[in-house]
DNA sequence: CAGATTTGATCCCATTGCGGC
DNA sequence: AGCCGCAATGGGATCAAATCT
């Protein structure tokens, strides 16, 4: 049952120092002063031996884990986020801290992550359910991000709704007479497609005009058009994102409706499907530069106490005009 | 400092037993005879505190954290690949193992996930560098899978190999008479490419054909033709996967190069995009049903030394002919 | 004297307050 | 003042042994 782990005692019997000396070096301890001859010893030792502090034992010990968990929604992310997230990891581990991301599907996950690591950070993009925040907190987790607290950042606002928006103000300005919102069909993206949708209509109502909807199945063959102009009609229509856009204009394409003029179509996210697609679909990118940065300096706000710099994320809709609208 | 914590101490305390006897009873020890009545007021007084284990506490004393890690490349992963990913946690989770997921991205992560929670076992997809297994096992890694070591079970080999020489196979029986690889330019995939390039390479030299290269950019504009076929000739494209298969398509549309007549092709993976696509691309998917079952088998093996079920994922790459080819 | 119950004592390993030389 | 050691702490797992029927 003894493991051969190199502790931290190897170390002080190996260069005859106590553990706490030991500790002090290897920690950087501050307010201890330490001979320099001293401090070289034992991590000439430490390296020999190859010792690996336990990470178990430290967290113990210090009553931190250093670990931040960031929640995930099962939507297709965008490549955006992707880079976001590497700036994040870097960020928090420029202050020890590690980020674990984890994507929650619906009825996965039996035993959430965050009573077997005890994060001292859960983030999340969207809002948690309060009972949910409770249970984590119960389980030991200091912080989470965003809680629900009155005035508390939170980054699905920041970030997924000018998108829609926009769509309907260009689908407008390319002369359409009726708009139409193409919705998943997937009940996973309900929540957010719900938001989405939302945006879009108070924008089209803001501009005077409704927003019929439909639903893109996933099974739906593509023989058949899912919308339909009638003859001599501009019709606009606002996918919730460039999947669903490419469902509406490959029916059209193949029904023979013309796209753009009959049928004008723009999407969201800006997937590598929307510059590839033949007519190349006009999308909407969300940039989110400095997402990564603004978790990362949120959670180490908490752990650390450190003060909030002034950092945001500057989340803008940007219209990627192409061929399809 | 103080952390209002309940710990199992305080259930001793409350309950007047001994932190001994609290223990057997939260842990079912096996061997330990307890009274009736004594497990149901530990385990109402545990759950009326609210007591939660420290899970740092439990690896400390254990010896074993019960996390297995599994380092994805960053690939673009399908959709098979994600339900297996939740088979596998589920089937973790059964034996109280949790399964945290980490995508390796170039030069990210300047601290390696396993030495910050300290994993039972790390999994990959590829083989290790022998390097990098030596490293994890210093820090004090149990197991790595696949390790290298001769015999070893190696998921990219089961995943991944088949589909090249399918798509060969397939171009041939189309008629083609010119065999050209799209290969990406994007550097992360390379390793990968390589792979399937070389199946795809040797099959066709297997049929006595050769096969030429194309490197598929990413920057490169839609209008230019990636291959233009002789007159009155037939070529078949082999591509890497679905995104490169589009590019190659949709500039040749766009050029007036009949598909598939002059330009056959055919995709790998089967992603989304393929059955959008005007014309919807040909491709392959790889099904590895039972992958998830046989990497949580593995780990639960090597982590609590139970015997190895006999399950194998059986991956098998499968035609999917569509309009491209 | 069993067998059923329960407990004291140690260990896991790093961190750190207090104190000694 | 400069260097360093003792000992307690964090929370749970577990073995040997005591106590109760």
């Amino acid at each position: 049952m003894r493991s051969n782990r190199v502790t931290a005692a190897d170390i002080a019997r190996a260069t005859g120092l106590s553990r706490a000396t030991v500790g002090f070096v290897l920690n950087n301890t501050p307010g201890q002063t330490i001979s320099e001859a001293t401090r070289q010893r034992v991590l000439r030792v430490a390296k020999d031996l190859g010792y690996h502090p336990h990470p178990a034992a430290r967290t113990l010990a210090r009553g931190r884990s250093n670990i931040v968990v960031l929640l995930l929604p099962d939507w297709p992310l965008g490549y955006s986020l992707g880079r976001n997230l590497d700036e994040a990891s870097q960020a928090l581990d420029a202050h020890g801290l590690t980020l674990i991301t984890q994507t929650i599907r619906p009825r996965t996950s039996a035993h959430p992550l965050w009573e077997a690591v005890l994060p001292d950070v859960v983030m999340g993009l969207l809002a948690f359910p309060a009972e949910e925040v409770r249970r984590m907190r119960a389980a030991g987790v200091r912080a989470v991000i965003p809680d629900g607290s009155d005035g508390q950042f939170r980054v699905d606002q920041l970030t997924f709704t000018d998108g829609p928006a926009m769509q309907v103000e260009h689908l407008l300005t390319r002369g359409a007479q009726r708009l139409v919102w193409a919705q998943p069909g997937d009940p996973r993206l309900a929540s957010l497609a719900q938001e989405r949708y939302a945006t879009a209509r108070r924008r089209a109502e803001e501009l005077g005009h409704t927003l019929e909807t439909v639903i893109v199945g996933t099974d739906r063959p593509m023989t058949e058009p899912l919308v339909v102009p009638r003859a001599g009609e501009r019709v606009g229509v606002a996918a919730f994102d460039d999947e669903m856009a490419a469902r509406v204009v490959g029916s059209a394409v193949r029904a023979g409706i013309a796209v753009p003029d009959q049928l004008a179509v723009i999407g969201h996210d800006d997937t590598p499907i929307a510059a590839l697609f033949v007519p190349a679909l006009t999308t909407v990118r969300i940039d989110v530069s400095g997402l990564g940065k603004l978790m990362a300096a949120l959670a180490v706000h908490s752990v650390l106490g450190n003060p909030m710099p002034a950092v945001g994320p500057e989340a803008r809709a940007q219209l990627i005009v192409r061929e399809s609208s």
